[in-house]
DNA sequence: CCCAAAATCACCCAAAAGTATGAAGCCTGA
DNA sequence: TCAGGCTTCATACTTTTGGGTGATTTTGGG
C-alpha cells in the first residue's frame, strides 16, 4: 500500500470506473434522483464518460499494437548478397562475425573461433552496428536477415 | 480472456459497485453545499473523464493483449507450438518476451511495450533461458526458432 | 616502393544484460 | 479453502556488450 505497489492499483481503478459508469447509467434509468444535478448535466457527464472511454479504448489498442505490416520484408532480394555487402561496406571478416552472433555465440566464443582477440571482435561488431544502423546484436541480426545477408 | 471466468471477477465488480454507491451517497449528503456550486461540477466531470479514459486504455490493452500471443503463422513443426510450449513449460507471458527479443528490442523497450518493470522482463528472460537451456538472448532466439516457436 | 583498406589489438568507461534470491498478489482447479 | 502456477517486482551483484579513441600490422594494387 505504501510506496512500491505500482502493480495493480490501476486495475482497481478500472473496476471502479466501470462500476461507476454502470451505476450512473442505472441511476438514470431508474429515475432515482439522488444526484442534485439537473437533467442536462447528468447526461452531459454520461456522454463525457462514454466519449472518454471510447477514446481510451482506441488509444489503448493503438498504443499496444505491434507493427504487423513489417512482415513483407525482402524475402527474395533482387540484389545479390555481394552487392548489398558492398553497398553497406561490410567486409568479409565482419560478415563472419555477423554470422556467428546470429548463431548465438558470445563475443568471447567468436574470438576463439576466429583466433582473434576479444577486442578485435568488438571492433568488428562496432563497425557492423554502424553499417547496419543497429544498437544491439539482436537488432543487427534482424536487419541482416531482412536484407538477405543471413538465412 | 479465454471466454468465461466461471464467476469471480463480477463478484469483485459488484462489491466495488456497492462500496462506490455508498460512498457516492454519503458524498451527496455531506457535501451538498459544494455540489451546488458550478465549479465542483466541473471538477467532477473532469475526474469522470480521466477515469474513463484510464478505463478505456486499460480495456483496449486488455483486448489487444490476447490476440498478440496467438500467432497465425505456423510453418510446419511436427508438434503444434502449444505442445512444445507446454513441454518446455514456457508461459504465454514468457513467449511474448521471447518474441520481442527476437525483434531486436532491448529489455527496457520490452518492459515499456508490455507495461511492466525492467526487473520483470529480466525475470521472464531468466526463466526463458533456463527452459531453453540458453545463456544468451541470441542463443534463446536461435533455439526458439529451431523449435518452431518463432518464425 | 607506397598507399589505402582491412584486420588486428589495447584501454577505458558506461550501459545493458544476466544471475540469484526473496516475496507478494492473483487466478485456477482440486 | 488451499496449493500451486503465473505474473509481477525488488535488491544486489557479476558479466557481457557497446562506444570511443588510438595504434600497429597485413595485404593487395598501382
Amino acid at each position: 500500500m505504501s510506496s512500491s505497489n505500482s502493480g495493480n492499483w490501476w486495475k482497481h481503478l478500472a473496476l471502479y470506473g466501470i462500476t461507476l459508469g454502470l451505476l450512473m447509467a442505472s441511476l438514470q434509468y431508474s429515475k432515482l434522483h439522488i444526484l442534485t444535478y439537473g437533467q442536462s448535466e447528468k447526461w452531459y457527464i454520461i456522454v463525457i464518460a462514454i466519449l472518454f472511454a471510447a477514446v481510451g479504448i482506441w488509444a489503448g489498442m493503438r498504443w499496444n499494437r505491434k507493427p504487423a505490416t513489417s512482415k513483407p520484408d525482402t524475402p527474395s532480394p533482387v540484389l545479390p548478397k555481394d552487392q548489398i555487402l558492398a553497398q553497406l561496406g561490410i567486409t568479409p571478416r565482419e560478415l563472419e562475425v555477423l554470422e556467428q552472433i546470429a548463431e548465438g555465440k558470445s563475443n568471447q566464443e567468436i574470438a576463439e573461433s576466429l583466433f582473434v582477440s576479444l577486442n578485435t571482435v568488438k571492433t568488428h561488431l562496432s563497425n557492423i552496428f554502424a553499417k547496419l544502423d543497429a544498437q544491439r546484436r539482436t537488432q543487427a541480426i534482424q536487419k541482416a536477415k531482412s536484407l538477405g545477408l543471413l538465412p
